[in-house]
DNA sequence: CTTAGGG
DNA sequence: CCCTAAG
């Protein structure tokens, strides 16, 4: 191979090269029992990619650039890999199967919402969650790096103010048994402020979810998710040196778009298969159990309800940019509502006014199984 | 372990 | 979010 080493490689580094390479290294790693033959034409893979590839890959002049390209080898991946499954589980065909790929189990992504953080969002957010993975080098059978990527596609911070994780967990002052005895303690035990920075506050949920992962996979991936929040945790945590009375999970804002997953996921399983609509749609997603999705959804017919009580009015209450529950992703919520009906039967939640008498009826209907 | 419900 | 009771 002849390294051409003008600009060329660095042409094709910067602009096409990196999709190649983001593309071989993938088929090298996942083409083991499959014959990708039937994909799309990815821009020359084996003309230009390989050689490109082969000559850029020596990169004395991007050597510094090696931990990024691991990173946007990722990205690529990850991207390469959800539209070749895509092409390998079309729609309806595999369900679980497609577990893995998560993120857009079923293509969704594509379809829907102006929303959903499309490739850009997708590598700032995998470049930013990637980023420490590439610091470990044991860790990654290179399939389950690029799992992982995958997984990154998960919108994490929309637009989450960090103030939210900053604020979260002041307000918390009931010490909870068993909070105290998982995390506070061994924070405790492990030297209290010093070690503050790596442990504390990551309250593992405590199953993880096996189904669908490889354990270590997931567990060091959900570390680096949680890093950014985690830190600003440390950092309020050991200036403030609270104590471990505030065991409050950190509350992250539901962004619109894992909203609309968790529709999705409704809409997939139907309401009450939380576990499963965790393992497709929030695989990636360290923190958001079964229980709190459920909780959403919870809230989110609560929401829905009181819109539409509202009607019409546009209320804009909700100032809240992050909050805010596109029109669209309400319609949705309020349909399946009324499709499956969720099981809270009890006064408790949503306004109890007049004119819920007779449209409450639509609640209350059959439980759709699966 | 999962869900439903309530706080 | 958290917690508990129930399958």
């Amino acid at each position: 191979m002849e390294p051409k080493h003008d600009n060329t490689a660095v042409d094709s580094f910067l602009g096409l090269g990196m999709e190649n390479m983001g593309l071989s290294s993938t088929m090298d790693e996942f083409s083991h029992g499959f014959d990708f033959s039937f994909l799309p034409d990815y821009g020359g893979l084996n003309s230009c990619s390989t050689q490109d590839v082969g000559a850029g890959l020596k990169f004395e002049i991007l050597d510094g650039f090696l931990d990024e390209v691991e990173e946007v080898e990722d990205i690529y991946a990850s991207h390469d890999l959800s539209s070749i499954g895509n092409h390998i589980f079309p729609e309806t065909e595999v369900k679980k199967n497609v577990s893995e790929l998560d993120g857009d189990p079923y293509g969704l992504k594509n379809n829907r919402s102006s929303n959903s953080p499309g490739i850009s969002g997708s590598i700032s957010e995998s470049s930013k969650e990637t980023a420490p993975h590439a610091e470990s080098p044991n860790q990654n059978a290179s399939n389950e790096r690029v799992k992982d990527s995958l997984d990154s596609n998960e919108s994490e911070d929309d637009n989450k103010p960090l103030s939210t994780f900053i604020g979260s967990w002041v307000k918390r002052g009931k010490n909870r048994k068993k909070n105290l005895s998982n995390t506070a303690y061994s924070r405790i035990n492990s030297s209290g402020e010093r070690m503050s920075c790596v442990s504390y506050g990551f309250r593992p949920r405590k199953g993880p979810m096996k189904k669908y992962m490889h354990t270590s996979t997931e567990n060091t991936f959900s570390d680096d998710q949680l890093t950014s929040s985690e830190k600003e945790d440390d950092i309020s945590v050991t200036k403030t040196s609270r104590t471990r009375s505030d065991r409050r999970k950190h509350q992250r804002m539901w962004t619109v778009d894992e909203v609309m997953k968790l529709v999705d996921g409704i809409s997939h399983f139907g309401v009450g298969k939380w576990t499963d609509i965790k393992n497709l749609f929030f695989h990636s997603a360290a923190h958001r159990t079964p229980i709190d999705i459920r909780d959403k959804w919870r809230n989110l017919l609560k929401a829905s309800y009181k819109d539409m009580h509202n009607d019409g009015q546009a209320d804009e209450r909700r100032k809240s940019v992050a909050c805010s529950i596109p029109k669209d992703v309400l319609h949705r919520v309020k349909e399946l509502a009324s499709l499956h009906p969720y099981p809270f039967s009890k006064s408790s939640c949503f306004i109890h006014d007049s004119s819920r008498s007779r449209s409450s009826a639509k609640k209350k209907k059959k439980k759709r199984r699966s």
